[in-house]
DNA sequence: TGGTTAAAGTTAACGCCGTTAACATTGCAT
DNA sequence: ATGCAATGTTAACGGCGTTAACTTTAACCA
């Protein structure tokens, strides 16, 4: 399909393009089909054509931050069992800093409940399974402890999204001390964070 | 002000109380001024004596809901250093689990930006505050090492922060093993990930 | 006690929004 | 060449947040 002055030919892609820089720079409440419309120079149901509606688009939206967060975990270097896994829990929060606003569409809840997008969902998980593999990988080089895969992957995964949350969102009190936190507080899941001299180590 | 036909005589709270359960049962996407409005039998302009807009309405609403998170909080036990911050957890995630659009209205960063509503940010800093003391507590005790208390008080609230958000938006997969699951977390977090005989714990 | 003032309601209106129905134009394949 | 499917259009519905202008009531004070 070509360009015409009826046809606008690419739609699709552009609107995606755009609403996507909307949402980066102002947060997915910003985001209007009808405003959206406009700047394309289309009239608004023409967007109906390419997306079931507003909430459609938004799932593309953080599909793409999904791909894209997984690209900057699949980037960390795997010599190393404990530099893999600080590297993932850095790289996490490096992007969650870089991009906010998609950040919170992706993980928002409200806007994007999970089970009524399946190729989000699948996206979130394609995510989640480079840390699960990291977590694995330093399991079977016997670096990390030998309990239930899920349990170490879920910690690892809390831990670097809650922070990633707080931290975008202003919780933290404090001056902007990332990425020394985010390296400090991987640190702690990894060694613990009980003085060795009072107890016993729960195995 | 007494109630007659024309004064509503209680619109404030009645409108709270609505409003929140609204929130806790259908999110606070739900929420609208005007049906809101029309269930208390009151003109929508009506609740603008009372609420600057309806932000300001969802941020008393969050204000409530970190009230009670604080509560619950508060009553942990806190004799013993290690189950006091197990327990903690635990009444963290429970709280999100049990209230799973409140804690989205607290935490989602996009309906409420910080900041703009002192008294929600106060609130949520004494929630905060219980976390804290019972992080510097353990330490007072020689029972958690001696790193920053800020850091270790960032590690706790990101690890059950985190696990609630996941929790509550479906991200964890397999079965709801919760609150088994809570507790091998921030036990993980006290003790360690890795396999001690590896190398040194990083003290 | 009576009159003023401020609080707390009212209706009407503006300009957005998402979404649908009905219709028009265009590209492509037979 | 023609017919169909894809992709646009305009018009309209109902809802929303919010503001302006006005009205009723309560409270207070001379």
């Amino acid at each position: 399909m070509a360009r015409t002055a009826y046809h606008h030919g690419d739609l699709h892609q552009q609107a995606h393009e755009l609403a996507l820089t909307i949402v980066r720079e102002q947060g997915d409440g910003a985001i209007s089909l009808r405003a959206l419309a406009r700047q394309l120079g289309v009239s608004a149901p023409a967007l109906y054509r390419h997306y079931a509606d507003r909430e459609s688009l938004l799932a593309e939206l953080a599909i793409s931050g999904f791909q894209t967060l997984r690209q900057h975990l699949l980037a960390v270097d795997q010599q190393d069992s404990r530099s893999a896994l600080i590297g993932i829990g850095l790289a996490y929060v490096a992007f969650a800093r870089e991009e906010p606003n998609l950040y919170r569409l992706m993980f928002g809840g409200r806007v994007l409940p999970r089970g009524a997008h399946p190729r989000l969902d699948q996206a979130g998980l394609a995510a989640f399974q480079v840390l699960e593999d990291t977590v694995a990988n330093g399991q079977q080089r016997g670096y990390l402890k030998a309990a239930p895969l899920s349990l170490l992957t879920a910690a690892a995964w809390s831990l670097v999204h809650g922070l990633s949350q707080l931290t975008i969102d202003g919780h933290l009190p404090g001056p902007d001390t990332e990425p020394q936190l985010a390296a400090g507080i991987t640190a702690l899941l990894l060694d613990g964070s009980i003085e060795r001299s009072n107890k016993e180590p729960t195995p």
